[in-house]
DNA sequence: CGGACGAATTAGGTTAGCCTAAATCTATTA
DNA sequence: TAATAGATTTAGGCTAACCTAATTCGTCCG
C-alpha cells in the first residue's frame, strides 16, 4: 500500500504548464481546455485528464475548477518559469554562441529546455553575462522566479505612429524571418501606416524595403510603451 | 488495419544500442541480458523484452539469439554511432566551451545525447573545430560513422613501464576526478610499477604525489600502443 | 421555460517501457 | 546420466500519456 506518487517531473507536464503560463496571459487568467488542447496539440479529453492530476497533487501545480478553466498555482507558476528561464537562455545561447539563424532557435530550445541541469543552466548564464533578454526581445526569468513585467502593448493596437519594437513571438518562424528581412527586430525604430482595414504597413529605418503585415500576424509583435 | 509500426526513435532504444555497443566491445562480440541489465540499470527480462522488439523490427536494429546474446546490425551500429558521436561533441563542448570540470561532464552529455538535433549536432562541430576526440582521448566518430579503432589497451594488462595514457573511460566520476587531480589524463606520460598483486603504482611528470591505483580501476584507464 | 449546441468530462482503450513471479533452458557437476 | 544452479524467457501487471466515443453541463435563444 505504498502512497502513490505522481511523477510531477515530466516533459509533459513542463508542456502543461508553460502553455497555461503563456495562455493566462500577464493578468493570469483562467484559460480553458480547448485553448490548452489546441496549443498543445492534444485532444481535450487528455487536457481534463492532466489537469484533473496537476490539480490533485500533494502540493498542487494549478488551480482548477471544472468547466471554468485553470490557473497555475505559486508552486505551478514557479515551475512555468524555471523553464520559460531554461527556454530563453537557451535561445540566447545558440543566437549568440553558436550562431543559429534567429528563427531556428526556438523549436531546438523547445527540446532541450526539458533537460538541462542546474549547472548548465549556470554555465550558460554565465557565458552569456547573465543576459536580462532573449534574442526576441522576451525578459529571461531571474534565477528566484521574478520577473520584470514588460510595458508592452502589441502592435495590432496602434493605428499610425512611431515605435520602438519590444519583443517578437517566437512561435512562428516564418514570420520571424520575415520579419528579420525587413529589419523588424527587438529595439528596431518603426513607422507604422494602421489606415488600411486588414493590415499595417511597417517600414524601419534599416530595413530597406516597406513591410505589408496583415493584422493578424501583427499581434506577434510588441511595442514599447513609451511615458 | 494500419500496420503496427513500432517507435524506434526513444531515449531507451538509444540507451540499448549503446549499451549494446559498448559492451561488446571492439570485437563486437554477442552481449548477454544480465550484463545489459546491469549496465541498464533494468530487470533482466526487460532487457528481453526490448531485444526481441529491436530484433523484430523491419530493418532490425540487432541480431538476437534467444539465450545466445545479441550484437548490433548494421543499422544498429550506425544508430549507436550517432549516439557516440553526440555524446561525445557534447562532451568536449561542456569542458572546452563551457569549462565543466572533466568528471561532470558525462551525465549532462548522456542526458543531452538523445535530443540534439543534426543541426546543433553540426554548430557544435563547426565551433569546435571538428575534434577528433573527447576529453577523456575517445575517439569521436566522424558524421559518416567511420572511427579509426584505437591502437590501445587496458591498463590492467601492464607490468612495469612508461607509457602514454590514451584514454580514461567517463562512467566513474569520482575515479575520474582522482586521476585528473594525479595528472593522469589523456596524453600524459606514466610510470608504471605493477609488481603488487592488486594494484599499481603509478606516477606521472605532472601529478605531484605518485598514485596506488587498484587493478580493479586500472581497466577504466587505456595506454598507447606504440609501435 | 425548453431545447439545442458547443464545451468539457467520463468511460474505456492503446502503447511503450518497465516490473515481479513462474517456467524453462543450459551447462556443469556428482 | 541425473540433479541442480544460474541464466533467460514467458506471463501477467502497472503507469504515464495519449486517443475516441459517449455523456453531461451550461448557456443562450426562441
Amino acid at each position: 500500500m505504498t502512497t502513490r506518487r505522481v511523477n510531477t517531473n515530466t516533459e509533459s507536464v513542463d508542456n502543461y504548464l508553460k502553455a497555461i503560463y503563456a495562455l493566462g496571459g500577464p493578468e493570469e487568467e483562467r484559460v480553458n481546455s480547448t485553448l490548452l488542447a489546441e496549443r498543445l496539440g492534444v485532444a481535450p479529453a487528455s487536457v481534463t485528464n492532466m489537469l484533473q492530476k496537476l490539480a490533485a497533487l500533494p502540493r498542487p501545480f494549478v488551480e482548477y475548477e471544472p468547466r471554468r478553466g485553470v490557473r497555475l498555482s505559486a508552486a505551478g507558476k514557479r515551475r512555468a518559469l524555471e523553464i520559460v528561464r531554461h527556454h530563453r537562455l537557451l535561445e540566447t545561447f545558440l543566437y549568440q554562441v553558436l550562431n543559429y539563424p534567429i528563427e531556428e532557435v526556438h523549436d531546438e530550445a523547445e527540446r532541450l529546455e526539458h533537460f538541462i541541469s542546474e549547472r548548465l543552466e549556470e554555465r550558460i548564464d554565465a557565458k552569456l553575462g547573465r543576459p536580462k533578454f532573449d534574442p526576441h526581445g522576451h525578459c529571461i526569468p531571474a534565477l528566484n522566479g521574478k520577473m520584470s513585467k514588460q510595458a508592452s502593448r502589441p502592435l495590432t493596437d496602434v493605428e499610425d505612429g512611431e515605435f520602438a519594437v519590444d519583443s517578437i513571438s517566437d512561435q512562428d518562424s516564418a514570420l520571424l524571418k520575415r520579419l528579420k528581412a525587413h529589419g523588424v527586430t527587438p529595439g528596431a525604430r518603426l513607422h507604422v501606416k494602421g489606415s488600411a482595414k486588414d493590415e499595417l504597413l511597417l517600414r524601419t529605418t534599416k530595413g530597406s524595403k516597406p513591410l505589408r503585415l496583415p493584422r493578424s500576424a501583427a499581434k506577434s509583435v510588441r511595442i514599447r510603451i513609451e511615458n
